[in-house]
DNA sequence: AGCACGCCGACT
DNA sequence: GTCGGCGTGCTC
């Protein structure tokens, strides 16, 4: 009886101890689940822990994401995990987001947690950095000059490292290295992170105005409850909506929480991080693409161990290990930047508001001109809405007028009608500025053989090439490819007939320099510049009036401040009104309505000139009359008549891969075992939008279901019996935002 | 994502 | 004869 006690407690405890003895890990690699190990002895692990385990040959960097489940992986096949290392844990509300964001996009979660991992580096003990100093033995070494001058700059400066001295002295490092090998210089560690100024909550703020401090106490009151809210922070350009959630973060930097600000292009927010510097007497860490791998890894350790309370960032900012997240920003939430086109695809903005409501915490999505989804949401009650009216005397909301090309043609190979251009003039005559907007890069869309018409067409994708004439070339925008613009038609041989079609900002600025030979002009596309630096170099510019007629793509749209810009022309307002994109009429109101806003900020009041062959459009008809409520109201029945989101769901899928026919089979038997249940409807497949892309074929499925449908559970079951030839690749969609 | 395994072309 | 190209498949 006691044995059998003591056997059953025994086989008890060993039951126990062999589940606590084996684990889940979840790996960064786009694997179908978690892999089992099994955990030594002497090793303690808890859920989030970083470990290290062996993987194949090899050794990969995981986290703990449970106890394993009984029935898993035969025990002669576990491997030991190897060791814990030394980093915070990630948060269980981390853990809870990644699965979700997992389960919501079809991606593996490993996929989805490579990007809350960063860089390997973040996880491994921090190299030490060294310093040199003076040493006080004293040692005869052979004197050179290059000696020399390291050790008279030595005497009275703190230590440094050896890249700093050797700069400062004017030799290579190898003198430093040589010297302190030699026992004349001292090796010294220094502190690991030099510890930064902190954002402070108390630091004086703009005075705010009337309406600006309502909407600010109502949202200091939202992060105070520390509870799920959404809210939506809705006014024109100017109307002071950053100084408003200025004050939400104060609110929580005095609560010891961390912030949030996702920002769609971080690159050319050089203007945001001063308004925050100014605020809060200190830079918030920051994360992009663009980080180096040593600043990424600073960035990710500062989150980790709750050293950074502000973090700006773009999207993927939103999967950094914040050990305790009190407040998340999207700024322009209506902006295409927040979704993921590639690797795991996610709206950011969409994932904030689920991030926060697993943390349960406020989330303020801002904008001038909010995302029918969420004007929707906030409609519905779904979303607090607070409307900031343009502040007196700041912004007045210039006088957009439609230029009717119908009644108005465009002189041959000629873009500019006649009103613009007396309007360009008398601008210039005034000693304003003005801004010419056309969205399309290069200085041709399209170039045609005029004797047998051959388009010249990219080789791998199915699009036209672009002339640019600055750098001489043929250029395709999806894949990179480019060649030189052939004198001789590569399909008829015909000689000197190639001829460029369409206007591009390098052939607009061809025809401003020559209407407008005095004025001083510049271009600016993501092709002219090159980096953060550069953008702000031309902003400077362009306040200072060294430009009189600015010419650009969409990056011109993004808010900044010129005072004597008074003129803002948009040369094609119907591109991208084509393609029966879902969203094309809301994207082209939000660009020009953005791209409106450059012109009269200051004391001098603007005109904005819309050219267009659609003059009665409800976008056009929206951006004239200023009603955006009547636009989004008619978009809103639109899409609810055909049940298309926010009012139903959809997800796209893309089947891709270098032999058309297969690809051609598989979507079409993909297509024969399309569930068939109430509420759910598959189309296609049809060849996708650029249907040849980088040399792979693409035809696209579209799954459409009612708002009541699980989605994500139908697209399960029907692709999980689906076994994919390795050459065909499925990229999953959900709430795909373009169909492009 | 790595990394090994595997099966065909140009080299010491 | 081998070295190495990258297609295919697996990693608890």
């Amino acid at each position: 009886m006691r044995i059998d006690n003591a056997s059953s407690t025994t086989a008890s405890t060993t039951a126990q101890t062999e589940r606590l003895r084996r684990v889940k890990v979840l790996l960064p690699l786009p694997l179908k689940g978690a892999y089992d190990y099994r955990v030594p002895a002497d090793l303690e692990l808890a859920p989030g822990d970083f470990i290290t385990v062996p993987l194949g040959s090899r050794e990969a960097t995981g986290v703990v994401w449970g106890q394993a489940e009984p029935g898993g992986i035969a025990e002669d096949r576990l491997k030991d995990v190897i060791a814990r290392l030394d980093a915070p844990s990630l948060a269980e509300v981390s853990r809870r987001f990644v699965d979700w964001v997992s389960a919501y996009t079809l991606s593996p979660p490993g996929a989805v947690m490579r990007m809350a991992m960063s860089t390997p580096s973040a996880l491994l003990p921090e190299k030490p950095r060294t310093a040199y100093r003076r040493s006080d033995a004293p040692i005869e070494i052979r004197m050179t000059s290059a000696r020399r001058r390291v050790l008279a700059l030595i005497e009275d400066l703190p230590p440094m490292s050896a890249v700093e001295l050797a700069r400062e002295a004017g030799v290579g490092t190898s003198v430093v290295r040589g010297l302190a090998d030699a026992g004349v210089l001292e090796r010294v560690a220094l502190p690991a992170d030099s510890h930064r100024d902190l954002p402070d909550p108390l630091c004086a703020g703009p005075e705010l105005s009337a309406d600006q401090r309502q909407a600010a106490e109502f949202l200091r009151a939202k992060v105070k409850q520390s509870a799920y809210s959404a809210s939506l922070l809705d006014g024109v350009t100017g109307a002071g909506k950053t100084e408003v959630y200025f004050e939400a973060i104060a609110e929580n930097l005095e609560s010891g929480r961390q912030t949030l600000v996702l920002l769609p292009e971080i690159a050319l927010s050089a203007e945001w991080l001063e308004r925050f510097t100014n605020r809060f007497g200190a830079a918030p860490a920051q994360w992009h693409s663009d980080l180096t791998q040593s600043e990424r890894r600073a960035t990710w350790r500062a989150v980790a161990e709750s050293r950074a309370p502000v973090v700006v960032g773009a999207r993927s900012a939103l999967f950094l290990p914040f050990p305790d997240l009190g407040l998340i920003v999207v700024d322009e939430e209506h902006d295409g930047a927040f979704k993921q086109g590639d690797g795991v695809v996610y709206h950011a903005r969409d994932m904030a508001v689920v991030r926060a409501h697993l943390g349960e915490i406020p989330v303020i999505l801002v904008s001038a001109t909010p995302s029918l989804e969420t004007v929707i949401n906030a409609n519905k009650g779904r979303y607090e809405h607070l409307v900031l009216p343009a502040r007196h005397g700041v912004a007045e909301l210039p006088a957009v007028q439609v230029v009717d090309l119908r009644r108005e043609p465009l002189a041959p190979r000629s873009w500019l009608s006649t009103t613009l251009r007396e309007a360009l003039r008398r601008t210039l005559e005034a000693g304003e500025q003005a801004l010419l907007f056309l969205n399309r890069r290069g200085y041709a869309p399209l170039t045609l053989c005029r004797a047998c018409g051959h388009r010249m067409e990219c080789p791998n994708c199915t699009a036209w090439l672009v002339e640019h004439r600055l750098s001489g070339r043929l250029q395709c925008h999806h894949c990179g490819y480019a060649t030189t613009l052939p004198n001789i038609c590569p399909a008829c041989d015909a000689e000197g007939k190639m001829a460029a079609c369409g206007p591009g900002v390098e052939r607009l600025a061809e025809e401003a320099m020559m209407l407008f030979p005095d004025a001083r002009l510049t271009t600016i596309t993501s092709d002219t510049v090159r980096g953060p630096a550069a953008a702000a170099d031309l902003i400077r510019q362009i306040r200072e009036h060294e430009v009189d007629i600015v010419i650009g793509t969409q990056i011109v749209a993004k808010g900044h401040n010129f005072p004597m810009l008074t003129l803002v022309g948009v040369v094609d307002a119907d591109l991208g009104l084509s393609g029966g994109d879902l969203r094309a009429a809301e994207r082209t109101y939000q660009l020009l309505h953005q791209v409106s806003g450059r012109a009269g900020r200051a004391a001098l009041p603007g005109t904005v000139y819309l050219q267009t062959y659609h003059p009665d459009h409800p976008v056009m008809a929206a951006l004239t009359s200023g009603d955006r409520e009547r636009f989004l109201e008619e978009e809103a029945a639109l899409r609810e008549d055909g049940e298309w989101p926010p009012f139903g769901r959809l997800a796209a899928l893309v089947l891709s891969g270098r032999d058309e026919q297969l690809v051609d089979r598989i979507s079409a038997s993909l297509a024969r075992t399309a569930p068939r249940a109430e509420g759910v409807r598959v189309l296609g497949p049809a060849p996708a939008p650029f249907a040849v892309l980088r040399g792979r074929h693409r035809r696209r499925l579209l799954m459409k279901t009612s708002r009541s449908v699980n989605l994500q559970l139908q697209l399960r079951r029907w692709l999980a019996e689906l076994k994919l030839p390795s050459t065909v690749r499925l990229q999953i969609d959900v709430d795909p935002y373009s169909f492009l």
